[in-house]
DNA sequence: TCTTCGATGTTGACAATGTCAAGATATCTG
DNA sequence: CAGATATCTTGACATTGTCAACATCGAAGA
Protein backbone atom coordinates (compact mmCIF):
# COMPACT_ATOMS: atom_id res chain seq x y z
CA UNK A 1 0.00 0.00 0.00
CA UNK A 2 2.51 2.59 -0.90
CA UNK A 3 -0.12 5.38 -2.41
CA UNK A 4 -3.29 5.18 -0.86
CA UNK A 5 -4.75 8.63 -2.58
CA UNK A 6 -3.24 9.24 -5.49
CA UNK A 7 0.61 8.32 -6.43
CA UNK A 8 3.83 9.83 -7.89
CA UNK A 9 4.67 7.04 -10.01
CA UNK A 10 3.16 5.70 -13.52
CA UNK A 11 3.69 2.25 -12.11
CA UNK A 12 2.37 1.20 -8.78
CA UNK A 13 4.94 -0.99 -7.63
CA UNK A 14 2.83 -3.71 -5.59
CA UNK A 15 -0.30 -3.84 -7.46
CA UNK A 16 -0.68 -7.55 -7.18
CA UNK A 17 -0.36 -7.94 -3.43
CA UNK A 18 -2.51 -4.42 -3.05
CA UNK A 19 -4.98 -5.56 -5.20
CA UNK A 20 -4.90 -8.86 -3.09
CA UNK A 21 -5.89 -6.64 0.09
CA UNK A 22 -7.91 -4.39 -1.50
CA UNK A 23 -10.20 -7.54 -2.20
CA UNK A 24 -10.66 -8.57 1.40
CA UNK A 25 -11.23 -4.85 2.24
CA UNK A 26 -14.04 -4.66 -0.50
CA UNK A 27 -15.45 -7.89 0.53
CA UNK A 28 -15.34 -7.73 4.38
CA UNK A 29 -17.56 -4.15 3.35
CA UNK A 30 -20.02 -4.83 1.06
CA UNK A 31 -19.82 -9.01 1.06
CA UNK A 32 -19.65 -11.90 -1.74
CA UNK A 33 -22.65 -10.60 -3.39
CA UNK A 34 -21.91 -6.82 -4.14
CA UNK A 35 -18.23 -7.24 -4.68
CA UNK A 36 -16.88 -5.23 -7.20
CA UNK A 37 -13.49 -5.50 -9.56
CA UNK A 38 -14.00 -1.72 -10.37
CA UNK A 39 -13.81 -1.48 -6.55
CA UNK A 40 -11.19 -3.12 -5.88
CA UNK A 41 -8.98 -0.93 -8.69
CA UNK A 42 -10.64 2.25 -7.03
CA UNK A 43 -9.54 1.60 -3.59
CA UNK A 44 -5.70 0.36 -4.82
CA UNK A 45 -6.05 3.88 -6.96
CA UNK A 46 -5.51 2.61 -10.14
CA UNK A 47 -7.89 2.72 -13.00
CA UNK A 48 -10.44 0.57 -13.70
CA UNK A 49 -8.65 -2.23 -16.48
CA UNK A 50 -5.68 -2.10 -14.37
CA UNK A 51 -6.24 -5.43 -12.37
CA UNK A 52 -6.37 -7.25 -15.60
CA UNK A 53 -2.27 -7.07 -15.92
CA UNK A 54 -2.34 -9.31 -12.59
CA UNK A 55 -5.35 -11.01 -13.01
CA UNK A 56 -6.67 -12.75 -15.73
CA UNK A 57 -10.21 -12.54 -14.08
CA UNK A 58 -12.28 -11.01 -11.04
CA UNK A 59 -12.65 -14.49 -10.45
CA UNK A 60 -8.70 -15.15 -10.12
CA UNK A 61 -8.42 -11.97 -7.96
CA UNK A 62 -10.70 -13.67 -5.55
CA UNK A 63 -8.89 -17.05 -5.81
CA UNK A 64 -5.65 -15.83 -5.23
CA UNK A 65 -7.68 -14.00 -1.70
CA UNK A 66 -9.55 -17.54 -1.28
CA UNK A 67 -5.94 -18.58 -0.98
CA UNK A 68 -4.72 -16.29 1.63
CA UNK A 69 -7.17 -17.34 3.46
CA UNK A 70 -6.84 -21.13 3.95
CA UNK A 71 -3.19 -20.29 4.76
CA UNK A 72 -4.86 -17.88 7.40
CA UNK A 73 -7.40 -20.63 8.53
CA UNK A 74 -4.55 -23.13 8.98
CA UNK A 75 -2.51 -20.49 11.19
CA UNK A 76 -5.64 -19.99 13.11
CA UNK A 77 -6.02 -23.62 13.71
CA UNK A 78 -2.31 -24.24 14.79
CA UNK A 79 -1.90 -21.21 17.05
CA UNK A 80 -5.12 -21.95 18.62
CA UNK A 81 -3.73 -25.37 19.25
CA UNK A 82 -0.12 -24.16 20.85
CA UNK A 83 -1.94 -22.53 23.31
CA UNK A 84 -3.87 -25.12 24.45
CA UNK A 85 -3.03 -27.05 27.64
CA UNK A 86 -4.04 -30.58 28.25
CA UNK A 87 -4.04 -34.14 26.00
CA UNK A 88 -4.50 -34.59 22.48
CA UNK A 89 -8.33 -34.31 23.06
CA UNK A 90 -7.96 -30.53 23.86
CA UNK A 91 -5.67 -29.85 21.00
CA UNK A 92 -8.15 -31.33 19.19
CA UNK A 93 -11.16 -28.85 20.13
CA UNK A 94 -8.74 -25.93 20.83
CA UNK A 95 -8.17 -26.35 16.55
CA UNK A 96 -11.90 -26.09 16.28
CA UNK A 97 -12.00 -22.72 18.07
CA UNK A 98 -9.42 -21.69 15.49
CA UNK A 99 -11.24 -22.57 12.69
CA UNK A 100 -14.53 -21.39 14.22
CA UNK A 101 -12.96 -18.08 15.28
CA UNK A 102 -11.48 -17.25 11.79
CA UNK A 103 -14.49 -17.98 10.27
CA UNK A 104 -16.46 -15.33 13.00
CA UNK A 105 -13.52 -13.04 12.29
CA UNK A 106 -13.92 -12.81 8.72
CA UNK A 107 -17.55 -14.00 7.81
CA UNK A 108 -17.24 -12.77 4.09
CA UNK A 109 -14.15 -14.50 3.44
CA UNK A 110 -15.28 -17.57 4.72
CA UNK A 111 -18.25 -17.65 2.59
CA UNK A 112 -15.60 -17.00 -0.14
CA UNK A 113 -13.80 -19.82 0.65
CA UNK A 114 -16.27 -22.15 1.34
CA UNK A 115 -19.36 -21.07 -0.30
CA UNK A 116 -19.30 -19.80 -3.87
CA UNK A 117 -17.66 -20.90 -7.07
CA UNK A 118 -16.50 -18.23 -8.30
CA UNK A 119 -12.63 -19.12 -6.78
CA UNK A 120 -11.27 -22.29 -9.03
CA UNK A 121 -11.02 -24.44 -6.09
CA UNK A 122 -9.11 -27.50 -8.64
CA UNK A 123 -6.16 -25.49 -9.11
CA UNK A 124 -2.72 -25.56 -7.06
CA UNK A 125 -2.93 -22.50 -5.54
CA UNK A 126 -5.88 -22.36 -4.19
CA UNK A 127 -6.56 -26.69 -3.98
CA UNK A 128 -3.00 -26.82 -2.17
CA UNK A 129 -3.66 -24.41 0.27
CA UNK A 130 -6.83 -25.78 1.06
CA UNK A 131 -5.26 -29.06 1.78
CA UNK A 132 -3.01 -28.33 4.27
CA UNK A 133 -5.92 -26.68 6.32
CA UNK A 134 -7.38 -29.92 6.23
CA UNK A 135 -4.47 -31.57 6.86
CA UNK A 136 -4.54 -29.66 10.88
CA UNK A 137 -7.99 -31.48 11.29
CA UNK A 138 -6.88 -34.88 10.04
CA UNK A 139 -3.21 -34.79 11.76
CA UNK A 140 -4.97 -34.16 15.09
CA UNK A 141 -7.31 -37.53 14.71
CA UNK A 142 -4.28 -39.64 13.58
CA UNK A 143 -2.81 -38.40 16.54
CA UNK A 144 -5.45 -39.35 18.89
CA UNK A 145 -6.76 -42.76 17.28
CA UNK A 146 -3.79 -43.74 15.26
CA UNK A 147 -5.81 -44.28 12.27
CA UNK A 148 -4.61 -42.30 9.14
CA UNK A 149 -7.15 -40.52 6.71
CA UNK A 150 -5.26 -41.14 3.68
CA UNK A 151 -4.76 -45.14 4.24
CA UNK A 152 -7.34 -46.23 6.53
CA UNK A 153 -10.80 -45.49 5.17
CA UNK A 154 -11.76 -46.37 9.12
CA UNK A 155 -10.70 -42.73 10.12
CA UNK A 156 -13.42 -41.53 7.14
CA UNK A 157 -16.36 -41.37 9.47
CA UNK A 158 -14.08 -39.54 12.73
CA UNK A 159 -13.00 -36.43 10.37
CA UNK A 160 -16.18 -36.22 8.40
CA UNK A 161 -17.95 -35.39 11.92
CA UNK A 162 -15.04 -33.69 12.96
CA UNK A 163 -15.11 -31.18 9.96
CA UNK A 164 -18.76 -30.94 9.22
CA UNK A 165 -19.27 -30.25 13.15
CA UNK A 166 -16.97 -27.18 13.27
CA UNK A 167 -17.97 -25.88 9.63
CA UNK A 168 -21.48 -26.52 10.72
CA UNK A 169 -21.06 -24.89 13.61
CA UNK A 170 -19.52 -21.52 12.08
CA UNK A 171 -21.79 -21.11 9.53
CA UNK A 172 -24.95 -21.06 11.63
CA UNK A 173 -22.88 -18.37 13.87
CA UNK A 174 -21.83 -16.12 10.80
CA UNK A 175 -25.44 -16.52 9.77
CA UNK A 176 -27.19 -15.58 12.99
CA UNK A 177 -29.18 -18.47 12.48
CA UNK A 178 -28.61 -19.87 16.10
CA UNK A 179 -30.19 -16.65 17.71
CA UNK A 180 -27.76 -16.58 20.80
CA UNK A 181 -28.96 -13.79 23.24
CA UNK A 182 -27.24 -10.64 22.46
CA UNK A 183 -25.60 -10.31 25.67
CA UNK A 184 -23.80 -13.63 25.82
CA UNK A 185 -20.61 -12.92 27.35
CA UNK A 186 -17.64 -14.03 25.23
CA UNK A 187 -16.01 -16.31 27.45
CA UNK A 188 -19.89 -18.24 27.65
CA UNK A 189 -20.00 -18.56 24.28
CA UNK A 190 -16.15 -19.97 24.14
CA UNK A 191 -17.66 -22.38 26.33
CA UNK A 192 -20.73 -23.39 24.29
CA UNK A 193 -18.26 -23.41 21.65
CA UNK A 194 -15.82 -25.60 22.81
CA UNK A 195 -18.51 -28.17 24.69
CA UNK A 196 -20.07 -28.61 21.19
CA UNK A 197 -16.77 -29.49 19.39
CA UNK A 198 -15.87 -31.77 22.00
CA UNK A 199 -19.24 -33.61 20.94
CA UNK A 200 -17.38 -34.99 17.86
CA UNK A 201 -14.30 -35.94 19.15
CA UNK A 202 -13.40 -39.58 17.32
CA UNK A 203 -13.90 -42.51 20.49
CA UNK A 204 -11.12 -44.61 20.88
CA UNK B 1 -46.04 -22.50 -16.41
CA UNK B 2 -49.29 -21.80 -18.82
CA UNK B 3 -47.52 -20.31 -21.89
CA UNK B 4 -43.88 -21.74 -21.95
CA UNK B 5 -42.91 -20.17 -25.38
CA UNK B 6 -45.00 -17.34 -25.96
CA UNK B 7 -48.96 -16.44 -24.67
CA UNK B 8 -51.77 -14.88 -26.61
CA UNK B 9 -52.84 -13.13 -23.73
CA UNK B 10 -50.96 -9.71 -23.10
CA UNK B 11 -51.79 -10.64 -18.91
CA UNK B 12 -49.72 -13.42 -18.37
CA UNK B 13 -52.62 -15.05 -15.42
CA UNK B 14 -50.10 -16.48 -12.88
CA UNK B 15 -46.95 -14.64 -13.33
CA UNK B 16 -46.17 -14.27 -9.87
CA UNK B 17 -45.87 -18.11 -9.22
CA UNK B 18 -44.36 -19.14 -12.52
CA UNK B 19 -41.66 -16.38 -11.60
CA UNK B 20 -40.75 -18.24 -8.43
CA UNK B 21 -40.16 -21.51 -10.48
CA UNK B 22 -38.43 -19.63 -13.10
CA UNK B 23 -36.18 -18.50 -10.65
CA UNK B 24 -35.75 -21.78 -9.45
CA UNK B 25 -34.42 -23.22 -12.56
CA UNK B 26 -32.60 -20.15 -13.41
CA UNK B 27 -30.82 -20.94 -9.91
CA UNK B 28 -30.32 -24.89 -10.08
CA UNK B 29 -28.56 -23.91 -14.38
CA UNK B 30 -26.39 -20.85 -13.00
CA UNK B 31 -25.77 -20.78 -9.57
CA UNK B 32 -26.00 -17.91 -7.50
CA UNK B 33 -23.22 -16.25 -8.61
CA UNK B 34 -24.96 -15.82 -11.96
CA UNK B 35 -28.35 -15.36 -11.29
CA UNK B 36 -30.00 -13.10 -13.42
CA UNK B 37 -33.61 -11.69 -13.02
CA UNK B 38 -33.91 -10.82 -16.77
CA UNK B 39 -33.23 -14.42 -16.95
CA UNK B 40 -35.94 -15.53 -14.88
CA UNK B 41 -38.30 -13.04 -16.73
CA UNK B 42 -37.37 -14.68 -20.82
CA UNK B 43 -38.27 -18.17 -18.68
CA UNK B 44 -41.17 -16.86 -17.80
CA UNK B 45 -41.65 -15.47 -21.34
CA UNK B 46 -42.11 -12.09 -20.28
CA UNK B 47 -40.49 -8.71 -20.49
CA UNK B 48 -37.45 -7.73 -18.27
CA UNK B 49 -39.59 -5.16 -16.21
CA UNK B 50 -42.50 -7.59 -15.80
CA UNK B 51 -41.03 -8.65 -12.31
CA UNK B 52 -41.36 -5.50 -11.04
CA UNK B 53 -45.10 -5.55 -10.54
CA UNK B 54 -44.45 -8.74 -7.55
CA UNK B 55 -41.43 -8.24 -7.03
CA UNK B 56 -39.91 -5.17 -5.46
CA UNK B 57 -36.47 -6.48 -5.94
CA UNK B 58 -34.58 -9.42 -7.13
CA UNK B 59 -33.88 -9.84 -4.12
CA UNK B 60 -37.87 -9.85 -2.86
CA UNK B 61 -38.08 -12.53 -5.53
CA UNK B 62 -35.23 -14.67 -4.01
CA UNK B 63 -36.30 -13.91 -0.55
CA UNK B 64 -40.17 -16.07 -2.03
CA UNK B 65 -37.84 -18.80 -3.31
CA UNK B 66 -35.73 -19.28 -0.24
CA UNK B 67 -39.20 -19.29 1.39
CA UNK B 68 -40.54 -21.95 -0.44
CA UNK B 69 -36.93 -23.71 0.38
CA UNK B 70 -37.51 -23.96 3.81
CA UNK B 71 -40.78 -25.30 3.59
CA UNK B 72 -39.83 -27.91 1.14
CA UNK B 73 -36.83 -28.67 3.67
CA UNK B 74 -38.71 -28.92 6.50
CA UNK B 75 -41.11 -31.81 4.52
CA UNK B 76 -37.88 -33.62 3.49
CA UNK B 77 -37.45 -34.03 7.22
CA UNK B 78 -40.33 -34.82 8.23
CA UNK B 79 -41.13 -37.17 5.44
CA UNK B 80 -38.03 -39.37 6.03
CA UNK B 81 -39.05 -39.22 9.85
CA UNK B 82 -42.12 -40.83 8.80
CA UNK B 83 -40.42 -43.88 7.18
CA UNK B 84 -38.08 -44.22 9.80
CA UNK B 85 -38.35 -47.34 11.96
CA UNK B 86 -36.98 -47.89 15.33
CA UNK B 87 -37.04 -45.37 18.51
CA UNK B 88 -36.82 -41.58 18.92
CA UNK B 89 -32.87 -41.86 18.26
CA UNK B 90 -33.77 -43.17 14.51
CA UNK B 91 -36.49 -40.82 13.96
CA UNK B 92 -33.76 -38.20 15.12
CA UNK B 93 -30.95 -39.63 12.57
CA UNK B 94 -33.51 -39.77 10.14
CA UNK B 95 -34.73 -36.38 9.86
CA UNK B 96 -31.09 -35.29 9.15
CA UNK B 97 -30.82 -37.32 6.74
CA UNK B 98 -33.62 -35.52 5.01
CA UNK B 99 -32.29 -32.31 5.64
CA UNK B 100 -28.56 -33.45 4.52
CA UNK B 101 -30.86 -34.83 0.74
CA UNK B 102 -32.04 -31.78 0.46
CA UNK B 103 -28.69 -30.26 0.69
CA UNK B 104 -27.78 -32.52 -2.10
CA UNK B 105 -30.63 -32.70 -4.28
CA UNK B 106 -31.18 -28.56 -4.12
CA UNK B 107 -27.61 -27.30 -3.85
CA UNK B 108 -28.25 -24.09 -5.04
CA UNK B 109 -31.41 -23.82 -3.18
CA UNK B 110 -29.90 -24.24 0.16
CA UNK B 111 -26.83 -22.08 -0.74
CA UNK B 112 -29.56 -19.49 -1.25
CA UNK B 113 -31.44 -19.92 1.89
CA UNK B 114 -28.40 -19.65 4.12
CA UNK B 115 -25.06 -18.83 2.49
CA UNK B 116 -26.46 -15.33 1.00
CA UNK B 117 -27.61 -12.06 2.46
CA UNK B 118 -29.49 -11.75 -0.47
CA UNK B 119 -32.50 -12.52 0.70
CA UNK B 120 -34.38 -10.55 3.47
CA UNK B 121 -33.97 -13.53 6.44
CA UNK B 122 -35.79 -11.13 8.98
CA UNK B 123 -39.03 -10.75 7.78
CA UNK B 124 -41.73 -12.88 8.47
CA UNK B 125 -42.89 -15.03 5.22
CA UNK B 126 -38.92 -15.76 5.39
CA UNK B 127 -38.29 -16.13 8.76
CA UNK B 128 -41.32 -18.02 9.65
CA UNK B 129 -40.64 -20.38 7.03
CA UNK B 130 -36.84 -21.14 8.68
CA UNK B 131 -38.89 -21.35 12.27
CA UNK B 132 -40.94 -23.85 11.23
CA UNK B 133 -37.70 -26.23 9.68
CA UNK B 134 -36.27 -25.17 13.12
CA UNK B 135 -38.58 -26.73 14.88
CA UNK B 136 -38.99 -29.88 13.46
CA UNK B 137 -35.44 -30.29 14.95
CA UNK B 138 -36.17 -28.81 18.09
CA UNK B 139 -39.02 -31.01 19.19
CA UNK B 140 -37.59 -34.46 17.98
CA UNK B 141 -34.66 -33.29 20.85
CA UNK B 142 -37.66 -32.35 22.90
CA UNK B 143 -38.52 -35.68 22.74
CA UNK B 144 -35.50 -37.26 23.00
CA UNK B 145 -34.12 -35.40 26.24
CA UNK B 146 -37.72 -33.73 27.42
CA UNK B 147 -35.79 -30.14 27.64
CA UNK B 148 -37.64 -27.71 25.41
CA UNK B 149 -35.34 -25.25 23.59
CA UNK B 150 -37.96 -22.56 23.68
CA UNK B 151 -37.25 -22.52 27.79
CA UNK B 152 -34.62 -24.76 29.29
CA UNK B 153 -30.82 -22.83 28.05
CA UNK B 154 -29.88 -26.40 28.76
CA UNK B 155 -31.25 -27.96 25.51
CA UNK B 156 -29.05 -25.54 23.50
CA UNK B 157 -26.02 -27.82 23.40
CA UNK B 158 -27.83 -30.55 22.01
CA UNK B 159 -29.55 -28.48 19.83
CA UNK B 160 -26.66 -26.41 18.04
CA UNK B 161 -25.00 -29.43 17.94
CA UNK B 162 -27.19 -31.43 16.05
CA UNK B 163 -27.71 -28.28 13.53
CA UNK B 164 -24.52 -28.10 12.96
CA UNK B 165 -23.77 -31.69 12.31
CA UNK B 166 -26.39 -31.64 9.37
CA UNK B 167 -25.22 -27.93 8.20
CA UNK B 168 -21.83 -28.93 8.36
CA UNK B 169 -22.17 -32.17 6.38
CA UNK B 170 -24.43 -30.71 4.01
CA UNK B 171 -21.86 -27.99 3.01
CA UNK B 172 -19.24 -30.07 2.70
CA UNK B 173 -20.97 -32.54 0.62
CA UNK B 174 -22.31 -29.92 -1.50
CA UNK B 175 -18.74 -28.13 -2.38
CA UNK B 176 -17.03 -31.20 -2.82
CA UNK B 177 -14.36 -30.77 -0.52
CA UNK B 178 -15.04 -34.39 1.57
CA UNK B 179 -13.31 -35.76 -1.87
CA UNK B 180 -15.22 -39.03 -1.42
CA UNK B 181 -14.60 -41.73 -3.99
CA UNK B 182 -16.69 -41.47 -7.50
CA UNK B 183 -17.49 -44.60 -7.29
CA UNK B 184 -19.18 -44.94 -3.33
CA UNK B 185 -22.37 -46.84 -3.80
CA UNK B 186 -25.22 -44.44 -2.80
CA UNK B 187 -26.06 -47.12 0.48
CA UNK B 188 -22.68 -46.98 1.51
CA UNK B 189 -22.87 -43.15 0.98
CA UNK B 190 -26.21 -43.28 3.08
CA UNK B 191 -24.78 -45.14 5.94
CA UNK B 192 -21.68 -43.49 6.50
CA UNK B 193 -24.11 -39.39 6.41
CA UNK B 194 -26.25 -41.63 9.06
CA UNK B 195 -23.14 -42.84 11.04
CA UNK B 196 -21.94 -39.42 11.51
CA UNK B 197 -25.50 -37.84 12.12
CA UNK B 198 -25.86 -39.85 14.97
CA UNK B 199 -22.59 -38.98 16.56
CA UNK B 200 -24.20 -35.63 17.32
CA UNK B 201 -27.52 -37.31 19.12
CA UNK B 202 -27.96 -35.50 22.39
CA UNK B 203 -26.44 -37.94 25.58
CA UNK B 204 -29.08 -38.93 27.75
C1' DT C 1 24.92 5.12 -23.02
C1' DC C 2 21.29 4.28 -25.90
C1' DT C 3 17.61 1.81 -27.61
C1' DT C 4 14.31 -1.51 -27.83
C1' DC C 5 10.91 -4.26 -25.78
C1' DG C 6 8.13 -6.31 -22.39
C1' DA C 7 5.62 -5.27 -18.32
C1' DT C 8 2.44 -2.26 -16.32
C1' DG C 9 -1.21 1.30 -16.36
C1' DT C 10 -4.90 4.30 -18.84
C1' DT C 11 -8.64 5.39 -21.82
C1' DG C 12 -12.53 4.22 -24.40
C1' DA C 13 -15.81 1.04 -25.86
C1' DC C 14 -19.19 -2.84 -25.62
C1' DA C 15 -22.73 -5.98 -23.93
C1' DA C 16 -25.25 -7.42 -19.90
C1' DT C 17 -27.67 -6.29 -15.73
C1' DG C 18 -31.00 -4.05 -12.17
C1' DT C 19 -34.00 -0.40 -11.76
C1' DC C 20 -37.00 3.40 -12.96
C1' DA C 21 -40.45 6.16 -15.73
C1' DA C 22 -43.89 6.41 -19.17
C1' DG C 23 -47.05 4.41 -22.04
C1' DA C 24 -50.13 0.33 -23.57
C1' DT C 25 -53.51 -3.18 -22.60
C1' DA C 26 -56.52 -6.03 -19.99
C1' DT C 27 -59.54 -6.72 -16.00
C1' DC C 28 -62.35 -5.16 -12.40
C1' DT C 29 -65.85 -2.14 -10.20
C1' DG C 30 -69.38 0.86 -9.90
C1' DC D 1 -70.71 0.81 -20.12
C1' DA D 2 -66.98 3.90 -18.36
C1' DG D 3 -63.49 5.05 -15.28
C1' DA D 4 -60.06 3.03 -12.31
C1' DT D 5 -56.70 -0.31 -11.35
C1' DA D 6 -53.64 -4.01 -12.18
C1' DT D 7 -50.50 -5.93 -15.29
C1' DC D 8 -47.19 -5.84 -19.06
C1' DT D 9 -43.99 -3.40 -22.58
C1' DT D 10 -40.76 -0.19 -24.18
C1' DG D 11 -37.08 2.82 -23.52
C1' DA D 12 -33.66 4.81 -20.77
C1' DC D 13 -29.83 5.19 -17.36
C1' DA D 14 -25.98 3.98 -14.27
C1' DT D 15 -23.02 0.23 -13.06
C1' DT D 16 -20.23 -3.74 -13.98
C1' DG D 17 -16.77 -7.07 -16.25
C1' DT D 18 -14.08 -7.47 -20.15
C1' DC D 19 -11.60 -6.29 -24.34
C1' DA D 20 -8.67 -3.54 -27.51
C1' DA D 21 -5.73 0.27 -28.38
C1' DC D 22 -2.58 3.35 -26.64
C1' DA D 23 0.85 5.45 -23.07
C1' DT D 24 4.57 5.04 -19.86
C1' DC D 25 8.14 2.99 -17.29
C1' DG D 26 12.13 0.00 -16.37
C1' DA D 27 15.48 -3.20 -17.53
C1' DA D 28 18.34 -5.95 -20.65
C1' DG D 29 21.36 -6.03 -24.32
C1' DA D 30 23.69 -3.45 -28.23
Amino acid sequence: MKPPQTRKTYHHGDLRQTLIAAAEAELAEKGLEAFSLRGCAKRAGVSHAAPAHHFKDADALLSALAAEGFDRLRASMTTAMAGAEGGLEEKYVASGVGYVDFACANPALFHLMFGSRRPDHERPPLSDAGSEAFAVLTGNILAMTGRDYATDPAAGEDVIAAWAMVHGLSELLIGGKLHLPADMPRQALEALISAVIRRSAPRR
